[in-house]
DNA sequence: TGATAATCAATTGGTCTTTGTGATTTTTCC
DNA sequence: GGAAAAATCACAAAGACCAATTGATTATCA
């Protein structure tokens, strides 16, 4: 790795420690001082506040923590072009990923990514949207995963795939022949939802709220805080639950859950890669091309 | 300077000779030989062909040489913010700009530049547009300052001043007294005018076009190739000849030469900024305000 | 055309500088 | 007072640079 001066610099500045940031780069905690040092002497300016027992940025610091960040990214983007030239493909790819996506749609997408490039190594870390911008800004991440579209200035977005909610239930339950139901019996139906503020219950309010139907005309029996306990609960009852058709596709194969359609009622939403624009960013393009190909049936 | 292996790298890549590059970077051939194996090995890649007596660049090493420019524009915008924190304001600005501004726009603009930030380093290259814009794909200058405005979608073009081509005569000239002539006495004036291609040449034709008149309408008595030739051959004949204002300034305000308005002829041009967009290029920014704000009379 | 000079990168061996360590000190916080 | 964390110091290992030289190629000129 080039300018291990400014990795110690940034590790310092990520873990406010010097101690830690000493154990992190397989360093004594002296090299770590006098490397930071060295580098308040050549910019001639403090990068950390002594505040006694801690240390903190000085805006100098910051500066230089913005710097070291995008200067990382092209040696990162360097490295995995090199390495493209050499029909290697190795590089670091971190991504961060809302629940859905990163508990049903990743995972056998990462797999097959990882079988066909096993140079590259790929981190993948679970978080609301708003703290995946967070960390895209704080160059934590590379690539993020997200299901709603907000839209801020400051990233690009670009369409990833289309994703479903449908109403399901037991694959035995006493709808499940019917195969579809109209809007006018969704109130009789007992049902199961996400929590308020998830990303999912969102969508289906806002699709009821076109279909003119209020959340509280519905017979919400339960309202629980991830979909895995969602469907373990209405595989043991009458209720139903909807859900994104990726967190249940292995259910519907296995016959152990079915889609009851809802006429006139078609929730649907697209899932979003977010990366910040402006830097090359090569690897996660070519992560984004590969997803694009991918094929999830 | 960190990364002192990928300057090495930077300058060998540019001159295409390890001997110069030595020289240059004030080492020895040997040492720059080292440099460069180490690239080599740590990159596992060849970065330069050795045909014999002379060297180019591979494929990986024109892939490195694209990333490290890149990488000292960062460090170069890092050096500026840092310096501007500590009101030094310290850098190094390449400016690429063609004869008109670099000879009459220029100068005093960068004297009062220099004057009040005398940290900045400024150098002036003194090219036509394409080659402007060339360098500034090479990464050679920072910043380019052209007189038409070509629309290169790789590049990002600001407006900067307004120039205007006006017909100059001698201060005495028989014409001189009228202030002013019509379209229709145009082609009865003994004309001096630049070489087919430069740039004022072509905003003139185009000028007179959209008054229907045509370039062999005139009384063309000469085409010469610079601006300064033109004007010491009107003072000492009653030519006239369409300059840019800027080229006049002085010897309006010393009443060597006089404005004569062609009543229906408005020939203006705007000088543009052209930058490289994407990178930061904070100094680059930090001139324009300055250029923006100057007091040109 | 063939001998000779010039050019250029690689190699070698040795010196000096830089970087990192281990032990210790200083400061602060609880 | 003791724990925690950064600074300081002396020393060892590693790395960078140089001078001299080699080997190979290209240019020059009789």
């Amino acid at each position: 790795m080039f300018d291990f001066r400014l990795k110690v610099f940034y590790t310092v500045a990520k873990r406010l420690n010097f101690t830690k940031a000493a154990e992190e780069l397989y360093i004594t905690q002296p090299a770590v001082s006098k490397h930071i040092q060295e580098l308040e002497t050549y910019f001639k300016i403090k990068l950390f506040n002594r505040n006694g027992n801690k240390i903190n940025l000085t805006p100098a610091g910051e500066i230089l923590l913005q710097y070291t960040g995008q200067i990382f990214n092209l040696y990162n983007s360097l490295e995995f072009e090199l390495s493209t030239l050499k029909h290697e493909h190795s590089g670091n790819l971190r991504i961060g990923a809302s629940t859905t996506i990163a508990q049903y749609v990743l995972p056998p997408l990462l797999a097959s990514f990882h079988k066909k490039f096993d140079n590259i190594k790929v981190s993948l870390a679970i978080n609301n949207t708003e703290q995946i911008e967070q960390a895209l800004q704080n160059n934590d991440i590379d690539l993020g995963l997200i299901e709603g579209q907000s839209k801020n200035a400051l990233f690009k977005y670009t369409e990833f795939i289309k994703d479903e909610i449908v109403l399901v239930a037991v694959a035995n339950h006493a709808l499940a022949k019917k195969q579809s139901i109209s809007l006018k019996e969704l109130p009789e139906i007992p049902l199961l939802l996400r929590e308020p503020g998830s990303g999912t219950l969102e969508v289906i309010v806002h699709a009821l709220k076109t279909a003119d139907i209020k959340l509280s005309d519905l017979r919400m029996d339960m309202q629980l805080g991830s979909t895995e306990s969602i469907k373990s609960y209405i595989m043991n009852s009458n209720c139903m639950a909807f859900v994104s058709i990726y967190s249940v596709l292995k259910e519907l194969k296995n016959n152990e859950l079915t889609v009851v359609d809802v006429r006139g009622l078609n929730i649907e939403r697209k899932f979003h890669f977010i990366q910040p624009h402006g830097d090359a960013e090569t690897l996660s393009g070519f992560f984004m091309e590969f997803a694009r190909h991918y094929n999830f049936r």
